[in-house]
DNA sequence: TTGAAAATGAAAGTCGTTTTCATTTAGATT
DNA sequence: AATCTAAATGAAAACGACTTTCATTTTCAA
């Protein structure tokens, strides 16, 4: 890695070296208080822009890419293999992924309709966990608003 | 419209009026600023957060949604008849509709395999319109990055 | 006409993101 | 090993879109 960063004209840093280590051992989709949370167990003197800025880095090296829901927070996602695209709860606003192989043609295909050359696209489905779900259902004995 | 905003407990005022009007006479995906502009033309007066509000009682009361493409500004969109993904130019952030009723099987479907429950969807494909993508074109004589 | 609830405009507050700046550090070059 | 320059860091301030507060005005049902 510190190969990878030199050749790109960066350096390697203790801070980095965590920052990025833990960014890469972590679950997906996260957002830059959650690692500044992270590193600062292993290191209480990371400052939160070293980890905002770190964090900027691996997008800019094109190993993750940011994430925008809606909900006003940047969330980071390792850059995959696998296309996917998001089930975002409404609820717990935790966040899975699917697969999203099938779409991908069909997509090519309507945005080629329109002349329109794609570079990327995002698919996010916005609902109730599994979890949440059955929670809900508790919670609304008395149905509020249908049959 | 006054009525139908009557029956939810609302008021009409002549600013709402007005911003109203303007909502649903403009093109879609509009921001607050770009609806505040328009408003201010026809009355100088109208506070900022009056539009704001007004935008979100639009939302409230089922006749728009906010749309985020993550560039951090928010959209509205007026609540049509037909579902539609986005098409959002790279180049000048304008935003086109396309289509997408033969996805939505799909990602029902396909939501449905995880047990998760879809309220809502959003299809986003970033890329470069028509246009940008001439100028693109004109740009690069000396291709930056590939063969 | 009157009174309570809703709406308004200006200003301030919020909060995630980004920049600034003084200082330190990495690592290439002597 | 010492030196030097660009990059990196941490703290704090700035930014900007969004949201709330508050004093005042307006709507509209009674």
């Amino acid at each position: 890695m510190k190969e990878f960063l030199r050749t790109k004209g960066f350096k390697m840093t203790p801070q980095r070296e965590l920052i990025f280590r833990s960014f890469f051992e972590l679950e997906e989709h996260i957002t830059v208080d959650e690692l500044y949370d992270k590193v600062r167990i292993l290191d209480r003197s990371i400052g939160y822009s070293t980890v905002w800025r770190n964090l900027k880095l691996i997008c800019k090296v094109g190993l993750a890419e940011e994430v925008n829901l809606g909900d006003g927070i940047t969330r980071y996602d390792r850059v995959t293999k696998v296309p996917h695209g998001h089930l975002f709860c409404i609820s717990c606003k935790k966040l899975e992924e699917f697969p999203v192989e099938q779409l991908v043609g069909l997509l090519a295909q309507t945005a080629g309709d329109k002349s329109f050359t794609p570079e990327n696209f995002k698919i996010e489905i916005q609902g109730f966990c599994e979890k949440c779900q059955k929670e809900n259902a508790n919670d609304s004995k008395n149905g509020e608003d249908d049959v």
